[in-house]
DNA sequence: CGATGTCCATGCCGCCAGGTTATGGAGGCG
DNA sequence: CGCCTCCATAACCTGGCGGCATGGACATCG
């Protein structure tokens, strides 16, 4: 019998639910539609899986059997897929660079340039992460190396060089009653509300947030971005306040969006980093040492 | 991203076969419908994963690379099926009993109803599997427990208790020449064509065949039949002669078949069979224990 | 050199599975 | 008693999959 891998995770989000309704909506599907594919499952396999009930969708135990391995399953073909994936961008000579806005900012581009130089018939292919995912595309195996900044969910477990640091700076709407001081203490700006990165970044979203840097002082949010434009936007109109590396002034200028020196908050770190089955790749291991080189040379002139 | 398992199962006979339109056969698909397939495969995961030519498909390095997990993960799947198929009959009160035809015969009843009596509420599901699966369903997790007839491929790895053993008679056209003889030395059918069982039963096959008791002599294979009604059409046509167990005359009594006793084969030994893993199922030891009960009483009689 | 055979690709069509919206029915709860 | 929650059903639409027929490229052979 043959299944869709859909109807499994259809399954997988029903059978954690123990509610239709509430995983169709996690699902992104109308709850009829959530109904008739269970059945259906429930049809191939000739067994119910749930008892239903007022209350909601209880496993029955072939249900349970099945629920407890279909996860694994599921995360098999997740696998199989970047290893292939993986395989594809080799076999074509690319190297799948992720990075989150303000990875490296100014030293992108000459990185680039460097690691062309010193592989030629390979190309780099950028891939902009979003800020709930600031492992970069690392941790789901859709980049092969990334640029990213530290600290970050998941950096325990892949290999980090640092490359360099920068000190971080205020960005707040031109209209704002601070936007006319040189200098901010940080502590000025503890009841400002902030525009966060989502919840999933955890670490890093406390670090732009200087969670460390309050002493205790609560943070107020006021909205969550999960793109650089959503972002600039967000400050322009004025829903809160954020913390920013300082090459953002320059990256990421917009009208309504001023940029001040902080201080009191330290510095930010950006880093190079890959996933340690990468340990052996040249190609990774060549372009990190474009970062380090580039690092060491033009980007301490940006700073 | 999702598949469906059917896909990848496409995707793997194609990279075996390396060929398109074998695959194609093979799958029991058009060879259109299988293109089309591949080439949306392909689109989904943004690469090559055959190159194409004249003489056939060959796979690229990520076509390898899915290549070598991908029958991983179909057997996985097929793992959780069984296991979910077994806990739903588990869950129903339903004993999956296999058999091939000829398994147990005449006992058959007299077993089931030995079962029905100490496990009330439970049901004996029986099961008949085609000859091509002489485990009668154990090896594919169809079947609980099984009523089979030894030897058959893949016994080795479960467990087999021999219930009785049973003389071999042979089964021919009404109008054969040998119809009229009362007893049949096994030597004067060395020359006859045989009605057999498919390839893929392997010694189960050659057992139906007495290759044994040939002395070297070789096999003349009229016809292959997987199932009863075809075996007796056949024989009845005339394509061959047949080995079977002597309560076949009873049980697959047909006009234009007669069965004679034949002299220098051995006799036939009918076992029930489980699984390793149901060692501690008590249903499954309750029928086993019911088989041999029956087998040692009523079933004598019969022979 | 043309005929033939073997590959894979393409075009066209019918059908079904999966999705959506709207609605019904059955219980719990204030 | 009205309302809310949760699952099931109905009606409808669309896209994908499969089938057949056919095309195009290339090798083989008489």
């Amino acid at each position: 019998m043959d299944i869709d891998t859909r109807l499994l995770r259809y399954f997988v989000a029903v059978a954690e639910e123990g509610n239709l309704t509430h995983a169709a909506r996690r699902l992104f599907v109308s709850q009829p539609a959530l109904t008739k594919q269970i059945k259906q499952l429930e049809t191939q396999l000739g067994t119910a899986l749930f008892t239903r009930s007022r209350s909601g969708m209880t496993l029955t135990e072939p249900g349970r059997a099945l629920a407890e391995r279909a996860p694994a399953l599921l995360a098999g073909w997740d696998q199989i897929l970047r290893e292939t994936k993986a395989a594809a961008s080799r076999a074509a000579r690319v190297l799948r660079v992720g990075f989150v806005a303000s990875g490296a900012n100014e030293a992108t581009q000459p990185i680039v340039a460097e690691f062309s130089r010193r592989r030629p018939g390979w190309r780099a292919q950028m891939r902009q992460a979003s800020w709930a995912n600031p492992s970069a595309g690392l941790s789901d195996g859709e980049a092969d190396v990334a640029l990213v900044r530290l600290p970050f969910p998941g950096q325990d477990t892949l290999r980090v060089t640092p490359l360099f640091t920068e000190p971080r700076c205020v960005a707040l709407a031109a209209a704002h009653p601070l936007a006319t001081r040189d200098v901010i203490p940080f502590r000025d700006l503890w009841d400002e509300p902030f525009v966060a990165a989502p919840a999933e970044s955890g670490p890093w979203r406390d670090y732009w947030l200087a969670a460390d840097e309050r002493e205790g002082h609560p943070v107020r949010i006021g909205a969550v971005t999960d793109q650089p434009d959503d972002w600039l936007n967000a400050i322009a109109n004025g829903y809160g306040i954020a913390l920013a590396p300082e090459s953002a002034a320059r990256f990421y200028a917009r009208p309504g969006v001023v940029y001040r020196p902080v201080t009191g908050v330290s510095p930010s770190r950006a880093a190079v980093a890959w996933t340690p089955a990468d340990d052996d790749n040249p190609v990774v291991r060549d372009f990190a040492n474009c970062c380090l080189e580039v690092g060491s040379s033009g980007c301490t002139v940006a700073l």
